[in-house]
DNA sequence: TAGTCTAAGTTACATAAAGTAAGCGAAAAA
DNA sequence: TTTTTCGCTTACTTTATGTAACTTAGACTA
């Protein structure tokens, strides 16, 4: 039986926004350079931790850049890189998609 | 501190989207209806445990339809509603970005 | 000079999610 | 009666994530 074939870019592209966090983290920082602990709190549920591991991932894939201020205590900014803002016409597409077929009938 | 408000559609969006392998087999059934284990080897490294679960909650958000045709042995097929059609240009804009900033310098 | 404060992580431990492989039920074919 | 196929489940293992406490570095305070 045959496998169909991905595009190993789009296959890449798709592993990247797949990964738990890495979506809403680009889309946070698409509001302009921000700190550790700002992200942190932006994103209810989302540890420390992992917020560290997902950095160095969308770092190393030129995805954002980190930025240190060597201040006191230390500044540390963190922000998308070209490749990075490149993902906002993919985020109007989400968020179109969200309008014309998610709906929330029930308020909590 | 003020948290960013993430619009709710758009979250929900975000959160199927981000969901391990609900993209892929989303991107997978836009080529038409497709059988469990058809999906399942389209899939390297899919799990036939993971794949039922993430069919039955795509039917449940509406994204997909399970058609029973009770052949011998039974044939079930999955497609895509309109609501999950609807994804195609979000799966272009995915595409246009990963021709654009992935880059794959050397081959296996 | 010791103790304090803050940002940005890291570490150790606990829980949840995903992977693996074997098994199940139905119906028809051998 | 046994075998085969499909579409799943189940039991068990491994990996990923969450929680909370701790670390590091430099400047400030007592």
């Amino acid at each position: 039986m045959e496998q169909s074939q991905l595009c190993p870019r789009f296959e890449k592209a798709l592993e990247i926004l797949s990964k738990r966090w890495t979506a809403k983290i680009v889309y946070q920082l698409q509001s302009g350079p921000q700190r550790f602990v700002w992200i942190e709190n932006s994103l209810p549920n989302l540890s420390g931790k992992v917020l560290s591991e997902r950095l160095k991932e969308l770092e190393a894939e030129g995805i954002i850049q980190r930025d240190v201020y060597p201040e006191t205590p230390v500044r540390i900014e963190y922000k998308l890189t070209d490749k990075g803002k490149a993902f906002a016409p993919l985020f109007k597409e989400i968020s179109s998609w969200a309008e014309q077929w998610v709906d929330f009938p029930s308020a909590p």
